[in-house]
Order: structure tokens, then sequence, then C-alpha cells
DNA sequence: GTTTTTGTTCGCACTTTGCGAACGCCTATA
DNA sequence: TATAGGCGTTCGCAAAGTGCGAACAAAAAC
């Protein structure tokens, strides 16, 4: 229901927000900018710009510093509050950071979000500064362990509305690789990327389910391509990912 | 600078990016709720309502379930770049596990943004759903710990302009009693709330400041009065909460 | 000292918001 | 099974407010 959640097209929708929100997510890539950078890139006016800036600011979510704005940390209480509002989440807090530290890499909470895997939550020793690594984050559902795991747990129909949606097109072949792809997780109960989604950058995830065996989250676990291969060998990540993934799958149904 | 971050009285903005905003606060406290009941509580029409929460459900910060809308967990997205470009943020989020982890209370980051005092971490033993307790909350800065350690080190004229627009009104007794209080906390670097803010919930807070003695932000632990009066008596708090926030300040002014 | 670039303000045309009314669906109750 | 009241959704339209352009001010670059 969450996963496949889009407005039919040509709903009617208020365009003043979505310029709002495009702003806001320049301001987000560009970590501080000004009046003229943001209205170049947007192909606004800066009046527009400055209003809207103006706006954001008397509510508290943009700060201004000297001649450069800056998102405000006031914003992160919308994402906490929309977390915690995740059934499983207080209870995947505790073993997602103790999965962190026994295997020493990354280890995330992905939830599916409107035809993309959101990272609810991300751990590990990598100081990442980069907007697309963090919580909130979202990728792709088809190229990363977190995402192909959701995807073989979730019915065809949703699949294809999803890849409809995010214009995500595949030849015969592809469409085939992926099903057994899909087939070989619902067998192993674990997702790999190697490199498919950030160069060298490995992953692994097991899927949490729902009682109806349908996806509603995964837990991964990812680290530099050759640091993961050596642990992956010797083959006791994903099964420590398994046990994480079940000990919140078995409290989130026992609810 | 931006601490006394406001735009001026009758500055021009942008009511619909208001409206908007008000609709996603509702929903951040509500958990999840339905057109016609935002629509009640902010006194718009349900078509309103239901084509600004059409809209954002287009560009995926909400999610529909049914009939009810709820925050998306995207959201997360823009809070976590904003803390991330926090230039002490990495260097402080171990340290202040390590402080929770020691001390078992809840250990937070507090940061002055526009007049308030805003949690830009916040981790414990407490399983929080109440939003104002969360990451990215706002509390006054003036009845915290945290606020009032931060308060202590910023110029009295900054302090007045926050106290005129955050509408805070003090007789003269109360003026001088929080001066007296100001002072014993650049005395003694440690600022107390003992049940001031929330009831039977202590708070105790140590500041960090910049090169020019300005407060960029605070470090407390917080706990059940009873328990944390225990603690405090032993005296060791305090020093714990020291030593983290002069290794966070020793590495920021590093730079 | 001059030129360029930046943020900010203002008034106005026209796009768009937000309203009200009507519709259809589902649930509760008789 | 009938019916009433609740809900979310759709639509057209008047009023409102957005977004534009031009002009100004202030700072930075040359």
């Amino acid at each position: 229901m969450k996963i496949d959640d889009f407005p039919e097209e040509g709903a009617r929708s208020v365009t003043t927000v979505e310029t709002n929100f495009r702003l806001l997510e320049a301001l987000r890539k560009s970590e501080g900018a000004g009046v003229t950078e943001l209205a170049d890139e947007l192909s606004l006016t800066k009046s527009t710009v400055h209003k809207h800036l103006t706006t954001l600011r008397k509510l508290g979510y943009i700060v201004k510093e000297g001649t450069t704005y800056r998102l405000g940390i006031s914003l992160l209480g919308l994402g906490t509050a929309a977390r915690s509002q995740l059934p499983f989440y207080e209870t995947a807090k505790e073993p997602l950071e103790k999965l962190s530290d026994t295997t020493d890499e990354v280890a995330t909470l992905v939830v599916p979000e409107h035809g993309y895997g959101v990272y609810a939550f991300r751990e590990g020793p990598v100081d990442d500064r980069k907007t697309h690594r963090q919580a909130g984050a979202r990728i792709p559902l088809h190229r990363t362990a977190g995402g192909k795991a959701i995807l073989a747990y979730t019915p065809t129909e949703i699949r294809d509305r999803i890849f409809r949606h995010r214009d995500v097109k595949f030849d015969s072949e592809e469409r085939d690789t992926l099903a057994r792809e899909l087939q070989n997780i619902r067998d192993t109960r674990t997702a790999y990327d190697r490199g498919e989604y950030i160069d060298d950058w490995y992953c692994v995830a097991v899927p949490i389910t729902d009682a109806d065996r349908n996806a509603v989250g995964a837990v991964t676990v990812s680290g530099p391509a050759d640091r993961m291969e050596g642990k992956l060998s010797r083959n006791d990540i994903p099964n420590l990912i398994g046990h994480t993934a079940n000990s919140i799958q078995n409290r989130l149904r026992s609810n």
C-alpha cells in the first residue's frame, strides 16, 4: 500500500509548494547558497527566490548567515517524527547498532516508500557528508541490495507499477535476469549488490516481511568492495544480518 | 548570527508555503490523520487540504495509507543534510554516544537556532515517541539547561532580541535571577534544569563556545529527577559532560 | 575609482490558490 | 435491506497572492 503510493497523473497540485521544495532540495545539495545562485539553478527570478527563502526563514526551517542560506536543524523534527511512527523503528535501532559494531561496517534499515528505498536508519564507521548516503536518502529499488530484498517480497503487479512510475525500462533479458535474481533472494533470503549502484561499494541485505510475506523493509550491511569481499568469503555477514532482520521481524509480528 | 536570525516583521512571505507547513506540523503531532480532521484543525476547507496533501504526496514527502496521511521517511533527508553541515556534528556524535553510555542517561547536543534550542542529536535509554523530545525538536532557551548554557555565552543585546521575538517577558526580579544564574554558569561552566521545563526531569549542560567565546551549542545529560539526584550527588556527571563538551570544542577550534 | 555582482524592495499582471457545492463511497444504525 | 451520516474526492470560479521585471542599494572585484 505504501510502497506504490502515487497520486494519479494530472492530479491537481499546488505549484507554489513544489517550487518551495525545489528550493529546499537545492539547499540540501549545496550546503549553503545565495539568492542568485539558487535563482539561476532553478530558473526563477531572484525576487521569487528571496520571498520563498524569507518565508522559510520566518518559519524557522532555514537559516541565514551573512548572505548565504542553509537548511535549519529544525527540519530534523519532521523526519524524526515520521521515523518514530514506523511500527518497528524503536525495536530496530539497537540491533542495528550492534550489527554495525560487530561487522565494523555500515548497517542500515531501508524502508519502501513511493517506489524508492529510503534509509530510515544508517549507522557505521563512515563519516558521510554525502547527502545521498544519509538517513532519509532515496535509493533505487532495482539496483541496490536493500531494494532487491524488498522487491523480492513485493507482488508482481505492484513491482510493475513502480517501474512504470520510476521510468525504469528493461529489455526482456534484463527482465529475466531480475526475475531469476529475485527468485534466488526468496530462496536464500539474502540479496547482494556488488558495485551495481556505487562503484567499489558492496552491500548485503535481508528483507523484513509482515505476516502476509510482504516486504516492509530490509536490513543491510555495506562497505568498500575489497574489505567486504574478504568478510563475505568468511560467510558470517549474511547470517548476522539475518539474525538482526529476524529479531526485528519477530517483534513486529508479535504486536 | 545564527541564533538571532529573524526576518524583519512585515517582510513579504508566501502564505501558501506557510499553510503547507502548518499541515506538515499537524501531521507531525497527530501521527496519521485524515482530510476532514486536518481541515477542521487548521480551519481550512477539505478541498484545500486535499490539494496540498496530494502535492506533498506527489513530491514523496508524505504517504497515504488507506485514507490516512502520514509524514514520509524521506523528510529525514532534509534534516540529516542540515545536521551534517554543522561544523562539529561528525566529531560530536561518538563522544555523545559514549557519554550516554557511561551515564546511562539521555545525552543531547543542543544548537541555537532563531531563538530556540534545537536538538541536533539525542541518544539514550528512553524510547521516546514524543515529538518534543526527538532530534529536531525546539526547546525554550531560558528554561532549559542546554538553553541557559547557551544564553550564558551570548551577548546581552542578542539575548534581549531573542526574548523580544519569542515574547518572553521578565519582571525585574526574574531578570536579576536569570542574570545571576548566567553569571554562575560562566563561573562553573555548568547549567542546571531541575524540573523547570519538564516536571520531574532534571538536566545538566555544558556549553560549547567558539574562539570568540560565543556559544555554538551545548552538551546535556538528562533523566528522571530522583535518579539524576542520586547521580549528581556523586558529582561525576558534570565532569563527564565537561570532558565531552571540551573535546568537541577543541576539535572545532583547531580547524 | 569604476564596474560588476550581489541581495533586497516594490508595484502590477496574470496565474493559482482556496473556496463552496456537489458527488460517490463506505460504515453504522435502524 | 434501507437510510442517514461520515468520509475523501472532484470541479468551476472569484478573489487572492504568486512570481515577474525593473529599480535600488550594498558589497566585492577589477
